[in-house]
RNA sequence: GCCUGGAUGGUGGAACUGGUAGACACCCGAGACUUAAAAUCUCGUGGGCCUUGCGCCCGUGCGGGUUCGACUCCCGCUCUAGGCACCA
């Protein structure tokens, strides 16, 4: 082996990383080390794991938080096939994206070329880390072998009704002439060119979320696996409420306005009605009134108001009375309506029935407009008096001025109350969520078109599958219309009608890119599959993924969607599942000084830059060894040195027992000193140690620094420079410790690992090997330490034999020097043992 | 405002189910090697006190509590990160 600078001079060795890497990374690719085969669905014995880290969008090279993600993926791979299992891992591309297109724009390119570029770069990037992934399931998602495939989705749902068309709100640039996600709107201007943003009403297309709502809330309880954080926040999301629905009469009309509240049993303390300024029944309410106009010019302000305002602060409470009243179909109050700006029209029915004395908003308002506050539940021994109250009490409790129902609790009077409305036919239980459709239509170039035709004659056509994929139309010209949107592109527009064969226009909208990330790990068990998007007996033998590894960031937006989809495809018939990942780890970001590397911040930590000074196994190992993965990770200089430091140590110590490990090899295990006993009793608490913390919630820190004891054990006892070390240990023992520091550290630092293995003459290489074997009565201690506290301080310590009998133990630490110089001659009150740690005496 | 986490030496972080707080590293300091430096190796390293002892006191964000014993459990706060936010 050569050493990187002078190859005689120890005192300035560092190991060749550059050409072990390499090297190991030519192995990997040639002789397919990681590749899963097809035939394992039937042939393979060896159960299954399938470990899958988030896939990157190709935005040109990796950075920190990849490498970290991926390190993470990439041990549990290692480390799960050195147990025998058949590990699925593969990588791909989330491909589509506006920043293709504003990187062509600036480039004079072409998405498709400036992704695939980036692809290429990086794919390179992540063999360079080492990364065991079966790179023959490789998927990018613009490629029309994928897409194609999605399409099909889109019109299998459209058939169920799973993807319509609805009217709805979009964010409007109108000088980049595009609709903007909300993240895109900054201050209500745009983002790329600071133009104002105006909303605009569009057709656009939707996937029917809301019908999996309740199997997408009750399924959660099965996602033990996952954190009990990201859980919440999507029950939070859902956000399920239950309650009635109740018509309201407007008085002199036969019009109803209907309300839902979570409350009924407040229902007697109505004293108004709130509505959204966009609710239907406004006109009819007005019409004709002297005050029309003065309503419609408020509720326009309002409107105007609502969508300039920011999304983080809250609009003072306002509202105005229509003039009409409406009657409480319970006690025939009759009840003034108002147009207020804090009622949502899309949640519930729009129209709220205000309870001023129970809800904050509805006493903001009452107190605002001087409207009656009527308090109808009393708390447990509270008496609310409407003049007193400071503040709405939104507690439970017993009902009283509300007709029959008075002297019931909170909980009763719902039922009674819901039950006499659905007796009377004014109202019925409903069940609402906060949970919205999910709009997926995109007016851009670079994502997969949705195949829909419209014909005059015929309406809405869906493409026929067999003439699926509808790629995305190449360019003419190398001009700025290089992406232009689908909408100016009269070629793809025209087109003939399926079923009349008439003059069509194509839909010109593309899918949002959450559609693509939302299956794509069922693609990966069957990616080159031309007939189906998902062959579902190889998904049946992979799915669900065992662990699932990615930012919290998509805590919300790709997983919801994600078992989305798994719902849905498993009624299409791909899928026999009901939740895609069985456990979910969320990795912390990694950070510099305190702040989340960007270019902005110039705090930015180039990988390539590490790898190149240090290689892929340093810079693993420290992203591994810094902090627990869920945790947020602080980069630093020194620490990633330290951690090269560590692999130096272990390179010269094998190194420099190279022949004495190579003849060790075949020797059996024979304890012949203390020292031999020492150190193969650390080599298997460290296997047993190692093994935990993998196995319970992969904290390869303690894991590292677990070995780093064994190593600095093994170093202590049998010293690198000594003349003759087996004087001291003998060679087989040396040879295990040795053994199991490169096979336990081999997930992380596999490269390095895998070299040395190769060094000490092993017979078979590291990647057929099993991982070591845990002798429990080798780890055992034969000798323990126990504490001596007085009044529970620690006062004294006792070694003693570790099958030592409790009442000799207490003897011995009641006669102990320290402890009868404390204890003097006070009386002892009393003794704790803790069995094999602690005597606690208590005076 | 509501819902989650988090807070431990100069730093990153350990501590099983309530039982020796600070493992393992980084930084820093001292020494060895060297003409010298780097590298490497050895030792030290929470704070304070003195009587320098296998010593004592204090110490896990703050204030209480439970317990023989609390970083760990309970009650009440502070700060901080993230998520949601007029959801009726």
């Amino acid at each position: 082996m050569a050493t990187t600078s002078e190859p005689d001079n120890k005192y300035t060795f560092r190991y060749d990383f550059k050409t072990i890497e390499a090297k190991w990374q030519e192995v990997w690719q040639k002789e397919s080390t990681y590749k899963v085969s097809e035939d394992d669905t039937q042939g393979d014995k060896r159960e299954k794991y399938y470990v899958l880290e988030m896939f990157p969008y190709p935005s040109g090279r990796i950075h920190m938080g990849h490498v970290r993600n991926y390190s993470i993926g990439d041990v549990i791979a290692r480390y799960k096939r050195l147990r025998g299992f058949n590990v699925l891992h593969p990588m791909g591309w989330d491909a589509f994206g506006l920043p293709a297109e504003n990187a062509a724009q600036k480039n004079k390119s072409h998405p498709a070329r400036w992704t695939y570029d980036n692809i290429d770069y990086m794919r390179d990037q992540l063999r360079q880390l080492g990364l065991s992934y079966d790179w023959d399931r490789e998927i990018a998602t613009c490629n029309p072998a994928y897409y194609r495939h999605e399409q099909l989705i889109f019109l299998q749902m459209y058939e169920r009704g799973l993807a319509y068309q609805k009217k709805t709100t979009v964010n409007w640039c109108n000088s980049c002439q595009t609709v903007l996600a909300n993240e895109q709107v900054i201050d209500g201007t745009c983002w790329r060119c600071d133009e104002p943003v105006t909303p605009r009403e569009m057709k656009g297309w939707f996937f029917k979320i809301t019908a999996y709502a309740e199997e997408l809330l009750r399924d959660l309880d099965k996602l033990k696996g996952w954190p009990d954080k990201v859980v919440t926040m999507q029950r939070n999301w859902i956000g399920k409420s239950e309650g009635l629905t109740c018509d309201f009469k407007i008085a002199g009309s036969e019009e109803l306005l209907s309300i839902f509240t979570t409350r009924p049993d407040t229902i007697f303390g109505v004293t108004f009605m709130s509505i959204a300024p966009e609710h239907p029944l406004i006109d009819v309410l007005i019409q004709g009134s002297d005050r029309e106009q003065e309503i419609r010019d408020f509720i326009a302000a309002i409107i105007l108001e609502k969508q300039q305002q920011k999304p983080d602060d809250e609009q003072e409470k306002k509202g105005i009375f229509t003039g009409r009243y409406c009657l409480n179909p319970f006690n025939g109050d009759e009840i003034p309506v108002y147009v207020a700006n804090f009622v949502l029209m899309g949640y519930g029915t729009g129209a709220v029935m205000a309870v001023p004395a129970h809800d904050q908003r509805d006493f903001e308002f009452a107190r605002k407009y001087n409207l009656a506050i009527k308090p109808v539940v009393f708390p447990e021994g509270v008496t609310l008096i409407a003049g007193e109250m400071e503040a709405a009490s939104v507690e439970q409790g017993l009902l009283a001025d509300s007709g029959t129902f008075n002297g019931l609790s909170s909980l009763a009077a719902k039922q009674a109350i819901i039950d006499h409305a659905g007796n009377n036919g004014f109202g019925a239980p409903h069940t609402t969520y906060r949970l919205r459709d999910w709009g997926i239509s995109r007016q851009r170039y670079w994502g997969t078109p949705i195949p829909i035709i419209y014909c005059e004659k015929c309406g809405i056509q869906p493409i026929p599958a067999e003439q699926l994929p509808l790629t995305l139309p190449a360019d003419t010209d190398s001009d700025r219309n290089s992406c232009a949107p689908l909408h100016q592109r009269e070629s793809f527009l025209q087109t003939t009608c399926p079923a009349c064969g008439g003059a069509a226009r194509r839909e010109s909208d593309t899918m949002d890119t959450f559609v693509e990330s939302s299956w794509y790990f069922a693609r990966y068990t069957s990616p080159r599959d031309t007939q189906t998007p998902i062959d579902l007996a190889k998904a049946a033998h992979w799915l669900p993924v065992d662990q699932y590894i990615g930012g919290v960031e998509h805590a919300i937006l790709h997983l919801l969607y994600s078992r989305f989809f798994t719902k849905v495809l498993r009624d299409l018939g791909y899928l026999d599942i009901d939740e895609p990942f069985t456990n979910l780890l969320t990795q912390g970001m990694v950070i510099k000084d305190g702040a989340k590397m960007s270019k902005s911040k110039g705090n930015v930590v180039d990988p390539n830059d590490l790898i190149h000074e240090y290689g892929a196994d340093t810079v693993r190992l420290f992203s591994l060894f810094a902090a627990p993965p869920e945790r947020d990770l602080e980069w630093n200089a020194q620490g990633v040195e330290g951690a090269f430091r560590f692999l130096n140590r272990i390179y010269r110590y094998v190194m420099g027992h190279q022949e004495l490990l190579t003849r060790a090899g075949d020797g059996n295990i024979v304890i012949q000193s203390t020292a031999d006993q020492a150190l193969h009793r650390k080599t298997h608490q460290t296997i047993q140690r190692v093994t935990l913390n993998i196995e319970n919630n992969f904290h390869f820190n303690t894991a590292i620094s677990g070995i780093m004891e064994l190593f600095n054990t093994l170093t202590t006892l049998a010293p690198m420079d000594s003349d003759q070390p087996q004087d001291k240990v003998s060679p087989p023992l040396i040879h295990e410790a040795v053994r199991a520091i490169l096979l336990l550290l081999s997930p992380m630092v596999p490269h390095f690992c895998a070299e040395l293995w190769q060094q000490i003459d092993s017979p078979r290489p590291l990647d057929q090997e099993q991982w070591p074997a845990l002798d429990l009565d080798a780890a055992k201690e034969d000798e323990i330490t126990v504490v001596i506290q007085v009044n529970g301080k620690m006062r004294s310590r006792l070694q003693v034999a570790a099958d030592t009998d409790d009442e000799i133990i207490k003897e011995m630490a009641l006669s102990d020097g320290n402890i009868q110089k404390i204890i003097m001659a006070k009386p002892v009150k009393k003794v704790i043992i803790v069995q094999k740690k602690l005597v606690n005496i208590v005076i």
